[in-house]
DNA sequence: CTCCTAAATGCGAATGATTATCATTTACAA
DNA sequence: TTGTAAATGATAATCATTCGCATTTAGGAG
Protein backbone atom coordinates (compact mmCIF):
# COMPACT_ATOMS: atom_id res chain seq x y z
CA UNK A 1 0.00 0.00 0.00
CA UNK A 2 1.65 3.37 -1.32
CA UNK A 3 1.04 6.98 0.39
CA UNK A 4 0.73 8.03 -3.51
CA UNK A 5 -1.71 5.54 -4.70
CA UNK A 6 -1.54 4.28 -8.55
CA UNK A 7 -4.18 5.92 -9.19
CA UNK A 8 -3.51 9.31 -8.53
CA UNK A 9 -0.01 9.35 -9.76
CA UNK A 10 -1.04 11.84 -13.10
CA UNK A 11 -3.26 13.90 -10.77
CA UNK A 12 -0.32 14.63 -8.30
CA UNK A 13 2.07 14.83 -10.81
CA UNK A 14 -0.13 17.61 -12.47
CA UNK A 15 -0.12 19.28 -9.05
CA UNK A 16 3.53 19.17 -8.27
CA UNK A 17 4.68 20.40 -11.79
CA UNK A 18 2.33 23.03 -11.58
CA UNK A 19 3.80 24.10 -8.27
CA UNK A 20 7.14 23.64 -9.12
CA UNK A 21 7.75 26.15 -11.93
CA UNK A 22 7.43 29.56 -12.11
CA UNK A 23 6.61 29.82 -15.72
CA UNK A 24 2.53 29.99 -14.79
CA UNK A 25 2.82 27.41 -17.29
CA UNK A 26 -0.91 26.77 -19.70
CA UNK A 27 -2.30 23.15 -19.60
CA UNK A 28 -0.44 22.10 -22.75
CA UNK A 29 2.82 23.26 -21.25
CA UNK A 30 2.10 21.04 -18.18
CA UNK A 31 1.07 18.15 -20.89
CA UNK A 32 4.17 18.14 -22.91
CA UNK A 33 6.52 18.59 -19.75
CA UNK A 34 4.44 15.23 -17.82
CA UNK A 35 5.20 13.46 -21.33
CA UNK A 36 8.76 12.63 -20.34
CA UNK A 37 7.83 10.41 -17.22
CA UNK A 38 3.93 9.51 -18.07
CA UNK A 39 4.16 8.67 -22.10
CA UNK A 40 0.49 7.80 -22.20
CA UNK A 41 -0.78 11.05 -20.07
CA UNK A 42 -3.68 12.75 -21.89
CA UNK A 43 -3.93 16.32 -22.80
CA UNK A 44 -8.01 15.99 -20.97
CA UNK A 45 -6.62 14.53 -18.12
CA UNK A 46 -4.68 17.98 -17.49
CA UNK A 47 -7.18 20.10 -18.12
CA UNK A 48 -9.39 18.03 -15.84
CA UNK A 49 -7.44 17.65 -13.14
CA UNK A 50 -6.96 21.49 -13.89
CA UNK A 51 -10.46 22.29 -13.63
CA UNK A 52 -10.29 20.30 -10.74
CA UNK A 53 -7.88 22.01 -8.31
CA UNK A 54 -9.23 25.11 -9.23
CA UNK A 55 -12.64 24.43 -8.15
CA UNK A 56 -11.09 23.29 -5.34
CA UNK A 57 -8.73 26.48 -5.29
CA UNK A 58 -5.75 24.41 -5.11
CA UNK A 59 -4.66 26.33 -7.92
CA UNK A 60 -5.26 29.88 -9.65
CA UNK A 61 -6.27 30.81 -12.88
CA UNK A 62 -4.45 34.29 -14.12
CA UNK A 63 -6.65 34.23 -17.16
CA UNK A 64 -5.78 33.89 -20.43
CA UNK A 65 -2.65 35.36 -22.43
CA UNK A 66 -3.03 35.48 -26.23
CA UNK A 67 -5.95 33.22 -25.80
CA UNK A 68 -4.29 30.68 -23.69
CA UNK A 69 -5.20 30.01 -19.78
CA UNK A 70 -2.41 29.94 -17.28
CA UNK A 71 -2.16 28.81 -14.23
CA UNK A 72 -0.38 29.13 -10.83
CA UNK A 73 0.17 26.60 -8.18
CA UNK A 74 1.06 29.71 -5.43
CA UNK A 75 -2.71 30.65 -4.24
CA UNK A 76 -1.01 33.05 -2.15
CA UNK A 77 -2.04 36.56 -3.63
CA UNK A 78 0.75 37.89 -5.74
CA UNK A 79 1.11 40.74 -8.16
CA UNK A 80 1.87 39.87 -11.82
CA UNK A 81 4.25 40.94 -14.80
CA UNK A 82 3.05 39.96 -18.03
CA UNK A 83 5.19 40.42 -20.80
CA UNK A 84 3.44 41.16 -24.12
CA UNK A 85 6.62 40.63 -26.32
CA UNK A 86 7.02 36.96 -25.01
CA UNK A 87 3.75 35.59 -23.31
CA UNK A 88 5.71 35.26 -20.24
CA UNK A 89 4.62 36.00 -16.70
CA UNK A 90 6.74 36.79 -13.44
CA UNK A 91 5.49 37.10 -10.30
CA UNK A 92 6.43 40.40 -8.74
CA UNK A 93 7.47 39.93 -5.30
CA UNK A 94 7.81 43.07 -3.14
CA UNK A 95 4.42 44.24 -4.67
CA UNK A 96 1.21 44.07 -2.90
CA UNK A 97 -2.61 44.98 -2.85
CA UNK A 98 -3.08 47.86 -0.33
CA UNK A 99 -5.34 45.55 2.24
CA UNK A 100 -7.59 48.64 2.46
CA UNK A 101 -7.80 48.45 -1.16
CA UNK A 102 -10.09 45.30 -0.80
CA UNK A 103 -11.82 46.71 1.72
CA UNK A 104 -13.49 49.20 -0.20
CA UNK A 105 -15.06 47.73 -2.79
CA UNK A 106 -18.13 46.24 -0.60
CA UNK A 107 -20.25 48.15 -2.25
CA UNK A 108 -20.13 46.15 -5.34
CA UNK A 109 -20.64 42.66 -3.91
CA UNK A 110 -18.93 39.90 -1.85
CA UNK A 111 -15.39 39.80 -3.03
CA UNK A 112 -13.46 36.51 -3.02
CA UNK A 113 -10.25 37.44 -4.38
CA UNK A 114 -8.59 39.80 -6.56
CA UNK A 115 -5.93 40.15 -9.02
CA UNK A 116 -3.39 42.50 -9.49
CA UNK A 117 -1.16 42.46 -13.17
CA UNK A 118 1.18 44.70 -14.84
CA UNK A 119 1.72 44.24 -18.39
CA UNK A 120 4.70 45.54 -20.79
CA UNK A 121 7.71 44.09 -22.37
CA UNK A 122 10.17 42.58 -19.34
CA UNK A 123 13.86 42.87 -19.07
CA UNK A 124 14.32 39.75 -20.92
CA UNK A 125 13.02 40.86 -23.87
CA UNK A 126 14.15 44.61 -23.89
CA UNK A 127 18.09 43.37 -23.67
CA UNK A 128 16.84 40.57 -26.88
CA UNK A 129 16.31 43.60 -28.75
CA UNK A 130 19.15 45.67 -28.03
CA UNK A 131 21.62 42.62 -28.96
CA UNK A 132 19.77 42.64 -32.13
CA UNK B 1 -20.36 65.29 -48.14
CA UNK B 2 -21.11 64.26 -44.41
CA UNK B 3 -18.77 64.63 -41.31
CA UNK B 4 -19.39 60.73 -40.86
CA UNK B 5 -18.70 59.23 -44.02
CA UNK B 6 -20.98 56.50 -45.10
CA UNK B 7 -17.79 53.80 -45.25
CA UNK B 8 -17.01 54.16 -41.58
CA UNK B 9 -20.74 53.93 -39.97
CA UNK B 10 -20.19 50.60 -38.93
CA UNK B 11 -16.88 50.98 -37.35
CA UNK B 12 -18.21 54.24 -35.87
CA UNK B 13 -21.17 52.39 -34.60
CA UNK B 14 -19.28 49.66 -33.50
CA UNK B 15 -17.08 52.38 -30.73
CA UNK B 16 -19.96 54.44 -30.09
CA UNK B 17 -21.55 51.24 -28.83
CA UNK B 18 -18.75 50.63 -26.78
CA UNK B 19 -18.48 53.82 -25.25
CA UNK B 20 -22.15 54.19 -24.83
CA UNK B 21 -22.53 51.24 -22.45
CA UNK B 22 -21.23 49.87 -19.24
CA UNK B 23 -21.53 46.27 -19.09
CA UNK B 24 -18.06 45.96 -20.56
CA UNK B 25 -19.38 44.06 -23.55
CA UNK B 26 -18.15 41.32 -25.80
CA UNK B 27 -17.88 40.88 -29.45
CA UNK B 28 -20.83 39.13 -29.46
CA UNK B 29 -23.00 41.57 -27.44
CA UNK B 30 -21.98 44.26 -29.84
CA UNK B 31 -22.81 42.58 -32.91
CA UNK B 32 -26.57 41.96 -31.49
CA UNK B 33 -26.95 45.16 -30.20
CA UNK B 34 -25.92 46.96 -34.04
CA UNK B 35 -28.03 43.95 -35.83
CA UNK B 36 -31.34 46.83 -34.86
CA UNK B 37 -29.80 49.68 -36.79
CA UNK B 38 -27.79 47.41 -39.10
CA UNK B 39 -29.25 44.15 -40.27
CA UNK B 40 -26.23 43.65 -42.77
CA UNK B 41 -23.65 44.10 -40.13
CA UNK B 42 -21.33 41.04 -40.07
CA UNK B 43 -19.69 39.49 -36.76
CA UNK B 44 -16.21 39.53 -38.51
CA UNK B 45 -16.67 43.33 -38.66
CA UNK B 46 -17.18 43.55 -35.17
CA UNK B 47 -14.41 41.63 -34.07
CA UNK B 48 -11.78 43.25 -36.73
CA UNK B 49 -12.49 46.98 -35.51
CA UNK B 50 -12.62 45.74 -31.73
CA UNK B 51 -9.10 44.61 -32.78
CA UNK B 52 -8.05 47.36 -34.69
CA UNK B 53 -9.35 49.76 -31.38
CA UNK B 54 -7.08 47.92 -29.22
CA UNK B 55 -4.21 47.90 -31.46
CA UNK B 56 -4.56 51.69 -31.20
CA UNK B 57 -5.21 52.11 -27.70
CA UNK B 58 -8.51 53.34 -28.29
CA UNK B 59 -10.40 50.63 -26.05
CA UNK B 60 -9.39 47.99 -23.89
CA UNK B 61 -9.66 44.31 -23.15
CA UNK B 62 -10.56 43.23 -19.84
CA UNK B 63 -9.35 39.91 -20.80
CA UNK B 64 -11.88 36.90 -20.98
CA UNK B 65 -14.91 36.22 -18.73
CA UNK B 66 -15.49 32.61 -18.92
CA UNK B 67 -13.81 32.38 -21.93
CA UNK B 68 -15.09 35.52 -23.84
CA UNK B 69 -13.28 38.69 -24.67
CA UNK B 70 -14.70 41.60 -22.77
CA UNK B 71 -14.02 44.98 -23.56
CA UNK B 72 -14.23 48.64 -22.43
CA UNK B 73 -14.53 51.91 -24.13
CA UNK B 74 -13.01 53.75 -21.24
CA UNK B 75 -9.16 53.76 -21.41
CA UNK B 76 -8.76 55.65 -18.30
CA UNK B 77 -7.52 53.42 -15.42
CA UNK B 78 -9.21 52.18 -12.84
CA UNK B 79 -10.64 49.04 -11.42
CA UNK B 80 -13.27 46.90 -12.20
CA UNK B 81 -15.36 43.96 -10.05
CA UNK B 82 -16.23 40.83 -11.72
CA UNK B 83 -19.21 38.55 -10.97
CA UNK B 84 -18.97 34.75 -10.68
CA UNK B 85 -22.55 34.20 -10.64
CA UNK B 86 -23.95 36.28 -13.68
CA UNK B 87 -20.39 37.01 -15.33
CA UNK B 88 -20.85 41.09 -14.85
CA UNK B 89 -18.72 43.50 -14.82
CA UNK B 90 -18.48 47.09 -12.82
CA UNK B 91 -16.54 49.91 -12.86
CA UNK B 92 -15.27 50.35 -9.11
CA UNK B 93 -15.09 54.06 -8.99
CA UNK B 94 -13.64 55.39 -5.69
CA UNK B 95 -11.16 52.81 -6.17
CA UNK B 96 -7.49 53.22 -7.62
CA UNK B 97 -4.38 51.79 -8.29
CA UNK B 98 -1.44 53.74 -5.91
CA UNK B 99 0.56 55.47 -8.09
CA UNK B 100 3.90 54.29 -5.77
CA UNK B 101 2.76 50.31 -6.93
CA UNK B 102 3.14 51.44 -10.80
CA UNK B 103 6.80 52.64 -10.05
CA UNK B 104 7.93 49.60 -7.74
CA UNK B 105 7.53 47.24 -11.06
CA UNK B 106 10.61 48.72 -12.39
CA UNK B 107 12.60 45.45 -11.88
CA UNK B 108 10.70 43.57 -13.97
CA UNK B 109 10.32 45.71 -17.19
CA UNK B 110 8.60 48.78 -18.85
CA UNK B 111 5.35 48.84 -17.81
CA UNK B 112 2.74 49.83 -20.34
CA UNK B 113 -0.17 49.04 -18.33
CA UNK B 114 -1.93 47.81 -15.22
CA UNK B 115 -5.10 46.41 -14.34
CA UNK B 116 -7.00 45.46 -10.67
CA UNK B 117 -10.00 43.68 -10.95
CA UNK B 118 -12.02 42.02 -7.80
CA UNK B 119 -14.06 38.98 -8.17
CA UNK B 120 -16.89 37.98 -6.10
CA UNK B 121 -20.49 37.86 -6.39
CA UNK B 122 -21.98 41.27 -6.82
CA UNK B 123 -24.65 43.18 -4.60
CA UNK B 124 -27.40 42.07 -7.60
CA UNK B 125 -26.86 38.06 -7.60
CA UNK B 126 -26.68 37.90 -3.58
CA UNK B 127 -30.44 39.33 -3.81
CA UNK B 128 -31.71 37.85 -5.85
CA UNK B 129 -30.17 34.56 -4.23
CA UNK B 130 -31.90 35.57 -0.89
CA UNK B 131 -35.18 36.34 -2.84
CA UNK B 132 -35.01 32.49 -4.29
C1' DC C 1 -17.56 61.32 -65.63
C1' DT C 2 -14.60 57.15 -65.72
C1' DC C 3 -10.93 54.46 -64.10
C1' DC C 4 -8.05 53.00 -60.48
C1' DT C 5 -6.52 51.67 -55.98
C1' DA C 6 -6.84 50.90 -51.16
C1' DA C 7 -9.68 50.12 -47.46
C1' DA C 8 -13.96 48.09 -45.38
C1' DT C 9 -17.21 44.69 -45.37
C1' DG C 10 -20.08 40.12 -45.53
C1' DC C 11 -20.05 35.57 -45.81
C1' DG C 12 -18.54 31.29 -44.73
C1' DA C 13 -14.76 28.24 -43.92
C1' DA C 14 -10.79 27.33 -40.91
C1' DT C 15 -8.43 27.42 -36.56
C1' DG C 16 -7.39 26.10 -32.12
C1' DA C 17 -8.10 25.92 -27.15
C1' DT C 18 -11.13 23.71 -24.26
C1' DT C 19 -14.83 20.38 -23.06
C1' DA C 20 -17.77 16.39 -23.55
C1' DT C 21 -18.40 11.55 -24.52
C1' DC C 22 -17.64 6.93 -23.83
C1' DA C 23 -15.30 2.75 -23.37
C1' DT C 24 -11.67 1.04 -20.46
C1' DT C 25 -8.92 0.71 -16.37
C1' DT C 26 -8.10 1.20 -11.48
C1' DA C 27 -8.76 1.12 -6.45
C1' DC C 28 -11.02 -0.63 -2.91
C1' DA C 29 -14.35 -2.59 -0.07
C1' DA C 30 -18.16 -6.03 0.66
C1' DT D 1 -14.55 -12.56 -6.86
C1' DT D 2 -17.49 -8.96 -7.65
C1' DG D 3 -19.58 -4.49 -7.70
C1' DT D 4 -19.11 0.40 -7.77
C1' DA D 5 -17.37 4.81 -8.29
C1' DA D 6 -13.66 7.49 -9.81
C1' DA D 7 -9.82 8.34 -13.19
C1' DT D 8 -8.10 8.00 -17.54
C1' DG D 9 -7.09 7.94 -22.89
C1' DA D 10 -8.65 8.71 -27.19
C1' DT D 11 -11.24 11.27 -29.97
C1' DA D 12 -15.21 13.87 -31.35
C1' DA D 13 -17.66 18.06 -30.47
C1' DT D 14 -17.96 22.92 -29.16
C1' DC D 15 -17.49 27.53 -29.72
C1' DA D 16 -15.07 32.03 -29.71
C1' DT D 17 -12.16 34.01 -32.80
C1' DT D 18 -9.63 34.60 -37.16
C1' DC D 19 -8.82 34.06 -42.05
C1' DG D 20 -9.66 34.10 -47.11
C1' DC D 21 -11.79 36.00 -50.68
C1' DA D 22 -15.11 38.17 -53.51
C1' DT D 23 -17.69 42.42 -53.35
C1' DT D 24 -18.58 47.13 -52.24
C1' DT D 25 -17.18 51.74 -51.21
C1' DA D 26 -14.72 56.17 -51.07
C1' DG D 27 -12.05 59.29 -53.08
C1' DG D 28 -8.47 60.87 -56.10
C1' DA D 29 -6.17 61.13 -60.92
C1' DG D 30 -6.79 61.66 -65.42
Amino acid sequence: MEATAKHFRKRDAILTCLRSTKVHPSADWIYEKLKAEYSDISLATVYRNLARFKERGEIVSLGTVNGIERFDGNTKPHVHFICTDCSGVLDLHGVAVPEELSKTVSGAGQVSSCQLTFTGKCNQCINKEETA
